[in-house]
DNA sequence: TCCAGACATAGACGAACGTCGATGCATATG
DNA sequence: CATATGCATCGACGTTCGTCTATGTCTGGA
């Protein structure tokens, strides 16, 4: 039996009056901050075009020099922003030369993707 | 003909010399935007267990009342993570009595869902 | 060997975020 | 009507984020 007595906070009255067949087990701490930690890395616009981008180009491969004029950001804030989504995971960053060629990483989505498959609403609450 | 001369900075020297055929379009900024602000309302690991909870309960419905208690966090802490996640369109809110009931909008999803269908790498770059 | 260019890092700064306790508002119930 | 309760809002606080300028590091070419 599931008993929401965890945070301190007793909010048993609650419990036998309102919807008490609604109960569902939750996300594991874990499994949410790992999901989170990809959401985070999308969660920024510039990011968004940055990984549209790469995905968009050949072999889902490209040098970023062009794109903090395209983009209206300078030079470290775009590194910043790579950075970020090479943290996340989303990208693997790869030295030719003396220019750094960033590529998707479509597999790391996998996860994010999954989640966002939600459970179609199919029954009755209360 | 792409130019990348929009921010104000002039990478032109780059674009002839470093992979010139990787250009693709630039996803619009509004686009961009509207996509950041939902990743946003799931960059949280709270919200992200709120939304699975609701989509795995009886009718993607249900009261959060116990819901504090079990994710360790105050009422008007819940109250502002599901705030969040109206105000992206995730769920909706619906009074009865004197309880609200949230349910999930999995219509909300198709867009970052869209996005996250990223083209697999076909070409080769250079 | 030295210089120019591509990228990363450091430091700074304002804005937004996540959390809390305290309070206000509306509604069901005695 | 008075009271209790579920929820939203307010004000505050520390943390994280996104951006910039300035500087460092490494590589290729003259």
């Amino acid at each position: 039996m599931r008993r929401a007595t965890v945070g301190g906070m007793s909010t048993t009255t609650a419990d036998e009056v309102c919807c008490p067949g609604a109960g569902a087990d939750l996300l594991p701490a874990a499994s949410a901050d790992e999901l989170a930690l990809v959401f985070k890395a999308l969660a920024d616009p510039t990011r968004i075009r940055l990984l549209r981008y790469l995905a968009e180009s050949g072999a889902g491969t490209a040098c970023a020099c062009h794109l903090p004029g395209a983009l209206g950001i300078t030079q470290p804030t775009l590194s910043f922003h790579m950075g970020k989504l090479h943290d996340a995971g989303l990208v693997s960053r790869e030295k030719r030369g003396r220019w750094v060629h960033w590529t998707v990483r479509t597999d790391a989505l996998r996860g994010v993707r999954a989640f966002l498959d939600l459970p179609e609403p199919a029954g009755e609450c209360c």
